[in-house]
DNA sequence: TTGTACGCGTTATCAC
DNA sequence: GTGATAACGCGTACAA
């Protein structure tokens, strides 16, 4: 009962072939006879045969599989993760590519045993300034594409799907303002993420262009994944600026649904009402642990299942899947969505 | 620039060592002189080698990596998935091993042309019935865990991680028949489900016990995947009974986040008020597309990640990576989470 | 079509 | 106990 897998020459054997034929009629790279298709076909189900995957790879050096490596601490994947991770394994199964999660291995360089990733290509979301991993792809010559900018030295032009993230914190900034809210609260994402500058910038720019000064308190960047308070960062630096400083801030702008989350939590303590005292704005929208929020969230809506798309499609043209020419950078449309939590000043 | 990969044998030769030494110092599975060890390293990272994943596995019939196989069709995961999969990725990563995503393949085999499953363990969620990615999995010997119940004919005992189901069903109703409840409809998940008879089995027992008469219209089973009324189950399902039947159901126990959701919004379209109106329970407690629901739901918390965590951990043990004896079955505790969508009646 | 030399490591087996 | 040698795994590709 505990049978060992057929091999392809106990096929070519039993059909009265040679290997090279067995091996045509699964790849189907040269035509081959329908009698003989027939025979080979006949035996392999009899014996229960199937071309191994890995001796396969070894030749062709090619895996049909993707990475797709997300940096994370030891806290869960947000919403947008999710649906982001949603679109890249719809895409790639389409392409009949399957799907390496991989976590960034940012911690065990232990021993400097670090195999060879068995993967034809990666997508990589939330690059940071060096990023580690994009070196290491790069190093290895594997194809990747980024969701947001790449700005590691020394690596040129690459491939990247993103939000137009200077005409986002722009128009957020503009819808606000438009409000009336002239005294905003930044709640940015992570320094060293590139999407937080080219955010920061945006924000800044806008604000000047409305004649509003940028004041100290308005940024904020989250601290590093492992940094203790990171989880209770929103909390944080609300109390800080509303409390400590005692700043008269009329709208916040989360970085995630994480952060507003505990934002909120903040405003709710300091005896503050959403969104009668203050707005509260969201970057991404979808807020799965936010369930119980009320009320509901404007949010700019990244569509973080197209971003996912898109990536898996740029980087199948990257690998030659897809034929013709293709750009090296996408950009995917973002756009607000209004719910309850923005009002008016 | 653009450089082959460095191969063992250019290490092997640099390093003035044969090819076995230079995999002793990687494998580490024979000890080699501190001096060769430190002599391989250096060449090894001068000419930028990694051991060929592949290769290895071709020899060592291992590949670090274990399958996620998830049910789906053309539409996204819900809540109650992502939380899994943290679990699964986060716990997997502990041992080293990666995570391939594996949306079941629809059985297209068009071509009978079905790779080898390039993966040491699988985990299998939501079995059904005569579930054939098990059929598979058990004709390739690929050890694996099964989230819920396996009923597979011809296979005997495996390995899985459950709820208790019965459990789950029964406090939920006497959840709500404690609440005056007793007109109650049930929103089962799809009848191909494992899972789906048991809680069937247990919402009739438990009514039988209460002396609550299980009427036709109580129970309704999710459609096929593929089914066009699949997305809309929840909705057409409430109006049939409230509408169409005229019943007077005072509460909705929803299978799921999205079901739950569905369901509502007929409720609403009805002019029914949650809870006022009418209870709606939902059984996977954390709701994605559902943030713009209010009033918050009550729910029974499966406790998703600690499910997919569970789930490694047993197929880590199979695998022999965890070493001591370990259960055929781990039931993972499930509770009620009381919010604002259930009130006396 | 067939034969056969690869690909790239691992794992005995053997020699020092 | 360490290091070197050779067979091996399972397909693919190319010449015959």
């Amino acid at each position: 009962m505990f049978q060992e897998m057929a091999k392809i020459d106990d096929v070519a054997r039993l059909a009265n072939v040679s290997k090279g034929t067995v091996s045509n009629v699964f790849s189907q790279k040269r035509p081959t006879s329908k009698e003989v298709t027939e025979r080979v076909l006949s035996v392999s189900k009899e014996l229960n045969y199937t071309p191994n995957h890995i001796a396969r790879s070894l030749v062709t050096k090619k895996t049909q599989a993707i990475g797709l490596t997300i940096p994370h601490g030891n806290f869960f994947f947000s919403a947008f993760h999710h649906q982001f991770i949603n679109g890249v394994i719809l895409e790639a199964s389409r392409y009949g590519f399957r799907v390496l999660l991989d976590m960034i291995p940012q911690q065990e360089v232990k021993t400097p045993f670090l195999s060879n990733y068995p993967i034809d290509g990666a997508v990589v979301m939330s690059p940071a300034v060096e990023d580690e991993r994009i070196r290491l792809l790069d190093a290895k010559n594997i194809p990747f594409v980024a969701i947001g900018k790449v700005m590691n030295g020394g690596i040129g032009s690459s491939l990247s799907v993103d939000s137009d993230n200077r005409k986002i914190i722009g128009d957020i900034c503009r819808y606000l303002i438009k409000l009336g809210h002239r005294s905003i609260m930044f709640l940015n994402a992570g320094e060293q993420m590139t999407v937080s500058k080219e955010r920061k910038n945006g924000f800044v720019q806008t604000l000047a262009s409305q004649r509003i000064e940028v004041e100290e308190y308005m940024i904020h960047h989250k601290p590093a994944i492992d940094a203790s308070d990171y989880l209770n960062y929103g909390y944080k630096e609300t109390v800080n600026v509303l409390k400590r400083l005692d700043k008269k801030v009329t709208a916040i702008i989360a970085d995630d649904d994480r952060t507003a989350f505990s934002a909120m939590n903040a405003l709710k303590d300091l005896g503050l009402n959403v969104p009668h005292d203050i707005s509260v704005f969201v970057i991404c929208g979808d807020l799965s642990i936010m369930h119980q929020s009320s009320p509901s969230l404007t949010s700019m809506d990244l569509q973080p299942s197209e971003l996912g798309m898109q990536s898996v499609k740029l980087l199948m043209h990257r690998l030659g899947v897809l034929k013709g020419s293709y750009p090296e950078q996408v950009i995917v449309e973002s756009r607000i969505v209004e719910r309850n939590s923005c009002v008016p000043i």
